[in-house]
DNA sequence: TGCTAAGCGAGACGGTACGTCTTGTCTTCCG
DNA sequence: CGGAAGACAAGACGTACCGTCTCGCTTAGCA
């Protein structure tokens, strides 16, 4: 059997690599607001088309761009319990969200995705619900457990643990760290213990 | 005792008024990302500079024009317990946000916010903090009259209450309706009667 | 042997014509004072870049699209004496700046190349001075011939002939004609006869 | 007798001198393409309408400024004979034109004179003709004295001698000097004697 | 002394055109 | 046919001035 290839000159992965690169680059220095197609192309010794041939929009190129690093920070390990499991997942969301250059990333895209609705039908399969399903991996393994009851139900649970970080990114700058990641934890998955004590377990081992 | 008026023309009030009039009309009718500062103008009968006189970018006119609204809709009466108090003010947010036209200011606005870093400031001030400072009033009177304890504390609450409702309005389709507020409150408000009682006072289970 | 020509899409030679007739149409319109680089690029339907792209101002669209014409009258023919050649010169002259569209269009470059010192240098080399080229051709030959004595030198003969041909375009409305064509032929190549030769008769040959 | 003064507040003579100076200052300052009626207000510390008021355009403002030194230099005295007349006429021609900011001022007015047909008429008017009438003092007195015979007539002799001045200033870059003014009296009033004694009696050969 | 009138500085107004920028398409040649 | 180059039509950007207007304030002559 022959080779399905199509016919014509095959897509160069040279020049794909070079335009995610130079994205990135330029998105550094100049910023998602200054950064333009025409840039885009110039640094990465391409033609404008090329990139236009490949990509609807410079945040897609972004999107491809940075898409790697998105999936490999979202640990689902069972760690033994829900709030183990969760504590990892929010400490790992927010080393993440801790780098200037991919917060600033997801910034833009977020915001591209407000403005250019057919880019932000793709932000949300591509990169959105990829991180809720991460999460409900979690929260279904804590409902079969029995670590975590009927209500909230595990949609309010993503929400609000997405919506937090979202939150922080886009609308403080305030880092997200250690004790966010308590508060919320205590919140979600209150401890046993009495009421009264609440915040209280974070002293106790993990 | 003297006029103390500044000399000069005064500003115009009307076309103050055309201005914002016709950013919100245009911006309904063409979205944000096809709002233009020249097409506010023509609509408004009005000079380009008249616009650039006074407010440095068309998020900026549509922050003012939107301003009004924002600050009719934070109910901080005092209605006896936190969970009334809470759930009055996640109500009025899901109510406010449930308008279409209105949630997509929002998004726009916060999408902005993200690439127009002056801009950022300025709808952090204006708005945003704004809005944080009306739920304080609640978490403060709730702190005072024992509702709530030390943990989580009261910037965590408003980063759950705030992340959760822009969460819902920039990232999922989902409206914010009872239900939501019913499980929010149910996390951040657990009343104390036995889980599976969640949802608790207003008894209206689903 | 390979070609030379540039890589990318060439320059259009239909919108360079466009252009050219669009800024003459709309030139004698409306008038130079008139004229906008936005009028002739929509005349034209052409984007203003194009026009940016390739001339400096609208003057020298206009210098370009009348250059043709510039070039035609000038004729250097020898007739066998310095006066008839003068003649055919000063006629040809006041031919051309009889049409009206064109004394138009030769006082607004004459203005613009006193407001704008760039154009004036460009408006000099490539027309005023091709102008005193084509002159001194006929007072070398009329030197050759020794119809021309040293005095006035070639120089100080350009600046008369031209200098009243521009002076009557600028600071007068009297038109070029014959009798004014007589009168310079009579100051600068006076005759030896008498008779209806005023100012001849004391000018022994020289 | 009544006054014949109008009612209302008398024209500010200080804002009309601030106004004139400060646009001979910007005039030199920024060029005549550079100066604005705003910037001429601001400079002179006046109301823009105070400008408008009493003046149809800028150039006019400088006309108005520039006319003091314009009636200065029109000698008309008799000298004696045409010759001698001529020379003391196109001496101080040159002597003013061969100040720059003076010359620069005359290239502005004529060039406007060219855009701007009212203000043409003006200039016209109020300085080009008032020049010609000065040189026609000259030519009538060397008609009378029989200097100047028939042809040619005196409106071509003031062709001649302001179309040379004008076109020397702003078609080229020469300065007007004694050797001009020879060169241009030897044309315009040949003398008797036989060649060899160009520019006659000053008697100064080069 | 108060009234009427016009000029004043200030500066906002509705506009026009500027020259630049970016977009997404097109047209060429090369590999 | 894909890609690099770069010209193209379109049109928004933010700026600079235009010439007009609307203020409150002089500064006069007239009543």
């Amino acid at each position: 059997m022959t080779s399905t290839r199509s016919p014509g000159r095959p897509r160069s992965e040279a020049s794909r690599q070079a335009i995610l690169a130079a994205a990135m680059e330029l998105a550094v220095e100049v910023g998602y607001a200054g950064l333009t197609i025409e840039g885009i192309a110039a640094r990465a010794g391409v033609g404008k088309q090329t990139i236009y041939r490949w990509w609807p929009s410079k945040a897609d190129v972004l999107l491809e761009a940075g898409a790697v690093k998105a999936d490999m920070y979202v640990p689902v390990d069972d760690l033994g319990s829900y709030r183990a499991d969760l504590r990892a997942f929010l400490r790992a969301s927010y080393v993440v969200a801790g780098h200037p250059q991919f917060a600033d990333l997801l910034r833009a895209l977020m915001a591209e995705a407000q403005l250019d609705a057919e880019f932000g039908e793709r932000f949300r399969v591509s990169f959105l619900e990829r991180r809720r399903d991460a999460l409900a991996v979690i929260t279904q393994r804590a409902r079969e457990r029995g670590d975590l009851t009927a209500r909230p139900d595990p949609a309010t649970v993503a929400d609000i643990v997405f919506g937090t970080i979202w939150y922080r990114i886009l609308a403080t700058t305030r880092p997200l760290d250690e004790a966010w990641a308590d508060d919320l934890i205590g919140v979600l998955a209150p401890d046993a213990e009495p009421a009264g004590a609440p915040g209280g377990e974070h002293g106790a081992p993990r």
